[in-house]
DNA sequence: ACATATCCTACGAAAATGCTTGGAATTGAG
DNA sequence: CTCAATTCCAAGCATTTTCGTAGGATATGT
């Protein structure tokens, strides 16, 4: 039950990205550093959030990545299924999947994944970037608070 | 996030010895024919699962292997864990890793994680062997009842 | 004695993962 | 116009993981 660096890596740099929202288009140099990730690697993985329209990019000198939608509007679910996937922890509860099991009416394990499905999917489709930026300005108020006081 | 077959077919079996819990020991040849699954790599996974104590092997002709405890007392997670490792979809939410991410206190896609993990930890953990053997009779009665009138 | 089982170790093919490499195309700034 | 910054694209590749298979040793009821 892991995530691979993509859905991990892709998050993160998501994130980045609207975190900067609204500052034009932010390099990938930018991202890479700051989140202290293989820029080359970063590429492909946003390379296929671009095509799935989450992002715009813009070539050439000054040019960069900006979010496609206001962070509000984009899921944590969103990007996830876009680099790993359907969200499906067993093949046979994967909608999109033709040759799914044929005891699937049946099946009792079956049953159990599907649960887990929809669980992990309730989750991700709960929370937007912007849930996650104001996470963070939270946590950076009550870091700043700490350090005042003490 | 995907399951490995280790964790989808060791939880077949274990429902499977579940389902003839009280039975004496139940060969993993038997076990392996019902489940459509290859019996040595079946055994493989349930020799983790005996040596974490959530099955009993007797040894010999006419041996096989019992749950070691009742249906109604092994959760599903408890077999997952011992299967596939920690519920964790990524390293830094793995409460058992020693060298997790130094940014932890104040990262934001880690808190996302969590909430992954402890969604996926509270349905994993409130299924017992003994749910799934329930459900499996009521789809058998239903699956009767449906045959009957039709 | 023998058939039926568990137990154990090792091997191995295939796929996925996690990148790196190298270069082409685009474009704003000097 | 040139150059540096940047996206875009395809391929390669080492490592690890996955998903088994193979072969045999050990135990035990009949």
């Amino acid at each position: 039950m892991k995530l691979s660096t993509k859905g991990h890596y892709g998050l993160q740099a998501m994130f980045d990205l609207a975190q900067h929202y609204g500052q034009g288009p932010i390099p990938l140099k930018s991202v890479a550093e700051r989140q202290e990730l293989s820029e080359h690697y970063l590429e492909q993985l946003i390379s296929g959030l671009r095509k799935a329209g989450l992002v715009k990019s813009v070539r050439g000198a000054q040019g960069g990545y900006t979010l496609a939608k206001e962070p509000a509007d984009i899921k944590v679910g969103d990007v996830i299924r876009v680099l790993e996937g359907p969200i499906a922890p067993v093949d046979c509860v994967n909608d999109a999947d033709t040759e799914s099991c044929q005891k699937a009416d049946h099946c009792v394990t079956r049953n159990v994944w599907e649960k887990v499905k929809d669980s992990i999917t309730e989750v991700l489709d709960s929370i937007t970037l912007e849930d996650m930026c104001k996470d963070a300005e939270k946590a950076r108020l009550a870091n700043n608070y700490y350090m005042y006081y003490i």
